[in-house]
DNA sequence: TCGTTTGTTTATTGTTCGATAAACAAAGGA
DNA sequence: TCCTTTGTTTATCGAACAATAAACAAACGA
């Protein structure tokens, strides 16, 4: 049983970016399923048909979202060797992607519905989940930095540490949606990492490591 | 030419205040006129009447805002004796505020309107406005340091250290938002000023420091 | 070819949006 | 006592909102 039926005339790859695009200039509440029918280059019918209703196709919107723009810092955050060079390198990333010359000047995840009406809760909600998702990746990275002997910071200390550098990538996203530019993400970057040393000292002798 | 017509039969400040608490709630496209009608006890003639439009309106509460909620944080930026006690406690001043029992757990400034319908765009930038402030009003509170005597950083780095610091306030305001609590909000806020001394080491024969 | 299935097109659905017109009410000035 | 002024009340305005019903179109299986 495979292709009965009257074939669809678009791709909905092609239409899921189109409609990225409009949900990340507008945020979810500011945009329209006219916007978006117009955008996609389909009618709204098609829409529903095709993702099921607004807040579905959003959903869609954000899983290709988080595979494509989230994909630079959450890599950075994974490969590079040290948790310290890590957490620099997921910074670095965060700035590139939100001063990039083809998209918006901030992360969608942050501020794409921040606030709203009662009725789209649970839209603001999923995104709340997706970023506190983003601190629990951080922690488990900072973690894993003490199991490799990078990091000499305590335990308990963690939680506070990965909550601090959420918070800088959350505070980065308005600082670029205001107009900062590159460079001077760059130096709160620099500030962010000045800290570090006084966090997470150093392991003092790294001489024989990998088992 | 004193009191003609009929008086009016509610308090504008006390509308207002109602306004604000609304607004505060849902953001600024997040709330009706009907939704704020019903909220200040008044048929929505009467805030046309008495306020002009809703974008009027919300600068309004907005002015309001920045008196009472807002004020904590710009007089511990003020008051404290030095550069280093001013910022941390204005740190402190906002984590009081956005974790308030009475409140959002947010500040309006920064997330009541970051997205929206393209027709709003002058409101959201009238919010970027105010929000590019608090990087001045920090940033000279930085340079009042130096001449102080109590701040030795170079002159060329206030820039990026008040950019650092705002993007704290506002990245600690999407962590309220997401249900931070005041003491996850404290390990943040030590965590930022953990790199104060690199950033901007004491000066030398500085005779008070208070830990 | 014909019936079934699936997608698109067209035309709306009822609701809510921000904002007002018109009628009515309450005050001061003459 | 009118007349003017101002505010409230009532009833909307046209536009936009998310979502669909119904009619039409294009594919397959038989």
């Amino acid at each position: 049983m495979a292709t009965r039926g009257r074939p669809r005339t678009f791709d909905p790859d092609t239409a899921l970016r189109q409609a990225l695009d409009l949900f990340w200039e507008r945020g979810y509440e500011g945009t329209s399923i006219n916007d978006l029918a117009q955008a996609m280059g389909i009618a709204s019918p098609s829409i529903y048909a095709c993702f099921g209703s607004k807040e579905e196709l959003f959903r869609r919107v954000m899983a290709l979202y988080g595979a494509t723009a989230g994909e630079p810092p959450r890599r950075a955050l994974r490969e590079q060797p040290t948790a310290r060079e890590a957490v620099h390198a997921m910074l670095r990333a965060t700035a590139d992607q939100i001063t990039g010359p083809d998209t918006p000047h901030y992360c969608m995840l942050i501020l794409a519905a921040a606030t709203g009406t009662v009725e789209n809760h649970t839209v603001r909600e999923f995104l709340a989940d997706r970023r506190r998702d983003m601190h629990d990746t951080i922690k488990h990275r900072l973690a894993r930095g003490i199991t490799d002997g990078d990091l000499t910071a305590p335990p308990d200390t963690l939680d506070g540490i990965a909550r601090y550098y959420t918070t800088m990538v959350q505070g980065l996203s308005v600082q670029a949606r205001d107009g900062a530019t590159r460079a001077e993400l760059e130096t709160v970057v620099s500030c962010a990492m000045a800290a570090w040393d006084t966090l997470a000292p150093p392991a003092p002798p790294q001489a024989d490591e990998t088992p």
